[in-house]
RNA sequence: GGAAGGGUGGCAGAGCGGCUGAAUGCACCGGUCUUGAAAACCGGCGAUGGGAAACCAUCCGUGGGUUCAAAUCCCACCCCUUCCGCCA
């Protein structure tokens, strides 16, 4: 959520950076074009009513008083009986004029920093760097891989749940485990992270600090009988482990590292990435999650962008970082770098990882606060990455290890998580 | 799912219609003392919104109600704990 603060003091600058994600988040009838009125009208109420309440309070203290004295207050208590009913119904309004202008904010994205390259979609992202040496060979793609090894079953997955869900067998089952367990690993063990593991079912208020509500509950799986979703990113439960917590200065950064499934209900893609595991309703992550001081909060994610980086490479596989510009950024970022692995049988590079700043943006909805030098609360700024998407690392695994004979081989740094298996093959 | 108890400041824990944003203790910050530290003593110390400031308002799980006045009374809901049932 943006700051209210600079939404007064400098509203043309917001409006100007908002714009650049593109022209509907400023047009006229949006969250952002009716903020600033409905801030005006909120304030006005609040401070009228305001009057009112000291009216009342002083009035009810001096009746209290000559009561307690035996004397008579009749005088006031009439008085008091008009000026307890007007605030009652400005209370009802206030309330009404405050909760709009809470709504309207939450729906407000995050404005891109400057250094946020223009542009209106994924065309204009710009790429950074490579690293690795693509293969040019002819690769097939990785449902083929799987389903001749026998280890991709994806008519089990539709029989069992529908399009976009796959059962893996065998190695590829094994595989997945191996995954999480190495990423866990290093991320825990080499970068500082501390692990967690937490509900991948949360309420509407979790939701709401991080973001995905109130304006993308179309895009999430709600439970029927609660109001409750299950979680599309670890992002959700791990960022808000801290919601509502003013944290000690010397506490941050907070670095959590988790492994969960994911949930999406991919409402607004259908039709693509329909054959294969690029795009699935279920899928696993291991995901990155920083809470820091807001001054730092860039550097700290170029370091988390090179833990994700330290995945790809020691599974050796080639990938590129491109900066995403304004017009793909997601609703709560002000900057980020996607991972895009090489996938040989399309000849392209495709996202494995998102690494974000959501700047305050977070922090602010979430109530999730430190002390600054001057003790006065604030709030923290939030970071998070994938490292990695483990559904888009096994597609990448199985093409880039694919060798001619049908065969995938498996990167060094994993095959002791896989029992010493070097090959996947039929036997 | 049933029964009972409970949700108050960073923590512990009083308050149970008015002078209570809230006793007390711990923690924390500043000071005295000390070669230094500890102890002891003195002082300070919640958050949010508005305001240049003085200051004002709001907040005692959430929402509603009663009252001139609610942390305190009433209603509904949520959550937690314990016991019973069920269960991986």
């Amino acid at each position: 959520m943006i700051d209210r603060k600079l939404l007064r003091q400098d509203a043309a600058a917001l409006a100007a950076a908002l714009a650049r994600r593109g022209g509907d988040v400023t047009a006229a009838g949006s969250a952002w074009a009716r903020l600033s009125e409905l801030d005006v009208r909120q304030r006005q109420l609040k401070s009228e009513l305001e009057t009112l309440q000291a009216e009342r309070n002083s009035v009810s203290r001096a009746i209290g008083m000559k009561k307690g004295r035996g004397e008579s207050a009749d005088e006031e208590l009439a008085r008091m009986a008009e000026v307890s009913r007007r605030v009652k119904s400005l209370e009802a309004k206030t309330r009404e004029a405050e909760a709009a202008f809470a709504q309207a904010l939450l729906e407000v994205p995050n404005p891109p920093l400057d250094s946020v390259p223009d542009g209106d979609g994924e065309e204009d992202n710009v790429e950074l760097r490579r690293w690795g040496e693509p293969r040019q060979d002819e690769v097939p793609p990785h449902y083929e891989i799987g389903e001749r090894l026998g280890i991709l079953d994806f008519e089990a997955g539709a029989t069992l749940a529908g399009s976009r869900f796959t059962v893996l067998r065998g190695a590829a089952a094994r595989l997945e485990r191996a995954l999480m367990q190495f990423m866990l690993d290093l991320h825990a063990d080499q970068h500082g992270y501390e692990e967690v593991w937490v509900p991948a079912i949360v309420n509407r208020k979790t939701m709401t600090g991080t973001g995905q509500l109130p304006k993308f509950e179309d895009d999430l799986y709600r439970l029927a009988d609660e109001d409750a979703f299950l979680i599309p990113t670890a992002e959700v439960p791990v960022t808000n482990l801290y919601q509502g917590q003013i944290l000690e200065a010397e506490r941050l950064p907070v670095r959590h590292c988790a492994y969960t499934p994911c949930f999406r209900r991919e409402a607004g893609s259908a039709g693509r990435d329909m054959r294969g595991m690029i795009r699935q309703h279920q899928f696993d992550k291991v995901e990155l999650v920083q809470l820091t001081h807001p001054d730092r909060v860039l550097d700290d994610l170029q370091a988390l962008t090179g833990h994700a980086e330290a995945v790809l490479q020691a599974l050796e596989l080639p990938y590129r970082v491109v900066e995403l510009c304004a017009g793909d950024l997601g609703f709560s970022a002000q900057k980020t770098y996607d991972l895009e692995v090489w996938l040989p049988a399309q000849q392209t590079y495709r996202e494995i990882s998102s690494c974000s700043s959501f700047g305050q943006f977070q922090g602010r909805r979430a109530g999730i606060r430190f002390r600054d030098e001057h003790g006065k609360p604030q709030p923290v700024a939030t970071l998070n990455g994938s490292g990695l998407a483990i559904g888009r690392c096994l597609v990448a695994l199985l093409e880039n290890g694919w060798q001619a004979d049908g065969t995938v081989q498996i990167p060094a740094a994993l095959q002791p998580y896989m029992g010493g298996l070097q090959v996947i093959s039929n036997e």
